[in-house]
DNA sequence: TTCGCTGCAAAGGGTTTGCATATTG
DNA sequence: CAATATGCAAACCCTTTGCAGCGAA
């Protein structure tokens, strides 16, 4: 997700609709780095439209995920979290609240031997690097 | 789980019981490297205890998490796998069947520099890897 | 006018919990 | 005997689904 246009325009691309409950979901990711969930969105978005429905902000955020223009990320196997950065990076995650912060510094990632991975065909990989952000170190 | 009498040793020290179902339960994840289900163990350990209750499962493996006995992989958001398997190690996830596939290799994991994690702790890292499995590849 | 989107409420699915009973140490 | 574990069923929680009506194109 990065800008309004270039998403409503592939939606169109698709057969899909920009309704107004749309756009405002669409406009609330844009640039964010908290990570947020889908109750986090819809309570943003709910300031602005207060009638809007919870299944709403899922079927949007799920469109988005389907068309590649949005991440879910659900490595603690708890609420998805939402990430609007689509290139290849790399997340901390901080075990005391749950933060997850983007690592933008292309990383050089090692690929396991041919003994290992055999013939298994690796698509794409990320690093996970769990600890304690600066507000759960006390 | 490596052993069943250091596993049932760790529990009494721990003022935890052994009982049939949770010694069985532990037998079941000795040398297991394909990452079950709870759902699976059940099932594994059902035909030699019919009576046994999903609960109970869940209630021992969670025991053995806490211990650090036992390692919960949540990465899909799918139900969680359970690896005996508690030495650092990444995995090879296929994305077709949603097998998980152990790199036992040590990988160096690069870290990111001071600008970007700036003072967050890791703790520990992890590599993962999506593809597919040689079944899935046809 | 068509067909996707909305909001509501109900259903789903994995996991957890409450409780009476059984068992371990 | 005291305290933990068991099994059952119900509760939980996040997410998805069904559906009648609405609204975008």
């Amino acid at each position: 997700v990065v800008s309004i246009n270039l998403i409503c325009d592939r939606l169109h691309g698709e057969g899909k609709r920009v309704t107004p409950q749309r756009r405002l979901i669409y406009q609330t990711l844009i640039n964010k780095a908290n990570h947020p969930k889908a109750e986090d969105v819809y309570e943003e978005v709910r300031a602005i439209i207060p009638d809007i429905s919870l299944a709403t902000v899922y079927k949007a955020l799920s469109d988005l995920v389907d068309m590649g223009e949005l991440l879910e990320i659900k490595y603690q196997g708890e609420q998805s979290r939402f990430d609007p950065m689509v290139t290849p990076h790399s997340h901390l995650i901080c075990t005391g609240c749950g933060s997850i912060k983007n690592v933008t510094q292309s990383l050089l990632i090692p690929e396991p031997d041919f003994s290992e991975k055999g013939e298994f065909n690796i698509k794409k990989s990320e690093i996970i690097y769990w600890g304690l952000c600066v507000a759960c170190q006390s």
